[in-house]
DNA sequence: ACATAATAATACTATTTTGGTATTATTCAA
DNA sequence: TTGAATAATACCAAAATAGTATTATTATGT
């Protein structure tokens, strides 16, 4: 079971490496070539990034992704919502039928009770801090 | 993301409905109808409790399942571990490699401790307390 | 203006994990 | 010895994740 996915992994490293490079765009193929993630791949982390994220993008030549938010504002969080959704640990088995004393399952108590530790612990956590 | 999986949902049931009939072995069509879940399936969990865990089975004509330990002696997380393998957040995104600095890669620090929460917290968690 | 080099958008494919089924063999007891 | 049960195992299906390909659009240098 993982906490991130792969994709918020490759987000964290092409958020790092565009960081690395002030003051200019670094466009997709340079990105994977650095990070050795599939070009297209690249392009899609990077379009979700673009649309909902911290990077803004410039089309034609010399164009690339460019930070609109420094590393420090980023919030972790953010970006495994971007790409994994809520962090959740109960991901409903049953779409909310089956288990009719859900109110009084106690596992489900002790579920609801890890997931918010790990929404605190992780809640200040930014890019920049990784 | 699920903290617990299906299967592990249904062993837990499964051992419950069991313990609900001391004295008596009971048969995987009964447990299947008690509990909404397909025979097959019941089985093949059964199976896996027999095997690695808490239940005998008796062959033949009127056999069936019956608890060798007690529910308030089986622990959640052995359970979990049947059906899931270990409790870990961190399941390698990578086989080992590419991230050279793993070491001192604090995410894999946060996830690691996390995972230790968890662990910690689960523990003494038995299924009869569920 | 136009060609070209770049991204945008989206649809498709592949792989893995999880969930579930089916089939055949074995065992026990009436 | 036969039939009602489990044992064992191999198979199939759906969903989630990971990755690719294809076509459209945009911007810039000449």
């Amino acid at each position: 079971m993982k906490l991130i996915t792969r994709e918020t992994d490759y987000a964290i490293r092409i958020l790092k490496a565009i960081a690395e490079k002030p003051g200019r765009s670094a466009a997709s193929i340079e990105l994977s070539k650095e990070l050795g993630i599939p070009v297209a791949f690249v392009r899609k982390i990077l379009q979700v990034l673009a649309r909902k994220g911290p990077l803004t993008s410039t089309k034609g030549k010399g164009g690339g992704f460019v930070l609109t938010t420094p590393l420090d504002k980023i919030l972790l969080v953010d970006i495994m919502i971007m790409f994994q959704g809520p962090v959740s640990l109960g991901d409903c088995l049953f779409g909310k039928k089956l288990c009719g004393n859900r109110a009084s399952c106690s596992l489900r108590c002790i579920i609801l009770e890890l997931e918010g530790t790990i929404r605190e612990r992780i809640k200040n956590v930014t890019i920049a801090s990784l």
